[in-house]
DNA sequence: TGGGATATTATGGGATATCATGGGAACTTA
DNA sequence: TAAGTTCCCATGATATCCCATAATATCCCA
């Protein structure tokens, strides 16, 4: 399984284009899956994915009762969602709105989480993941010593 | 699958035309569909989609007890529905009563959600996507997991 | 194992095509 | 005939294509 992994940090250029890094690009080439961008819903950057997401989504609303406030919050994110061209040099355009969401200027930061991955401004970035580490250490010890039964983060032995 | 995806903000012209995006155009051509647009039954703005859907509702309509107010309400989607032709430029011309109904005057904006979209006064739209993401953010995402584990608001798993 | 040759990558800029939009003129229809 | 509509063309804005370049990574062969 080919993973999203690892930061990359990139130049918007005047044009409002900015380059996918190209082990992203790699791995959506070697599956050849368009890629999607929408917009977070619960944070202030983009999450990029391919078209499984967006058709789950979709089929979810079909499958829904269409009067309901979920529905509305799926079409939030279809809204939203847009797939990018990427030019002959994996670069893509990110229109006003997107830039306007995740608050970007002239650079972005891509972070791969695995099976999707998120573009925040770097200054954010950073600053989030240095109080998710925080946390972590804070939050995080109770809950190992309880550790047991079923826990999510539990995989191998323990590290 | 080429859905309806992303939102586009167009203009009303002083004889009542509006293009329709590009990308909407595209996937209505590469399917040789017709534009059909009626009146939402359920907020104050207009739907668009191709005549798959008609047939849906109108296989739906056969499908229940013909007395029931279900199928009155659906008879009225139906009587709204209009066959929409484009001129060559892609804009469409609303009529007084689809602009009445969802109360537009010199602009609309197209929001995309998958097999249909949606057209509605710019910022009245604007506003509930708003209040989606507040909800989104206190309430969660609705129930995606369909068969996976439970993940982030993004995933990407191989097609 | 070096170190030059080659490929890849990120980035920038000019040229070209597409798109949204507006307006005039011909046409329809009531 | 008058109002509204359709056809056609014009235009500015913007996205897309194509090429250039510098920096870095990869390859290859002695």
């Amino acid at each position: 399984m080919d993973l999203f992994l690892s930061t990359f940090e990139h130049r918007i250029d005047k044009k409002g284009r900015l380059s996918v890094p190209a082990p992203f690009r790699s791995v959506l080439e070697r599956r050849r899956d368009p890629l999607y961008l929408f917009k977070s819903l619960t944070e202030p950057c983009l999450e990029g994915c391919g078209p499984e997401r967006i058709g789950q989504i979709v089929d979810a609303i079909d499958a829904m009762d269409s009067l309901s406030a979920e529905v509305a919050t799926l079409h939030t994110m279809l809204s939203s969602a847009q797939e990018m061209k990427l030019d002959a040099e994996g670069r893509i355009m990110l229109n006003a709105d997107f830039i306007a969401f995740a608050e970007l200027d002239d650079a972005a930061l891509y972070a791969g989480i695995g099976r999707s991955f998120q573009i925040w401004l770097p200054d954010r970035y950073r600053s989030r993941e240095a109080e998710a580490r925080a946390r972590a250490k804070t939050t995080g010890l109770p809950s190992l010593r309880l550790g047991r039964t079923h826990q999510p983060p539990a995989e191998n032995g323990g590290s």
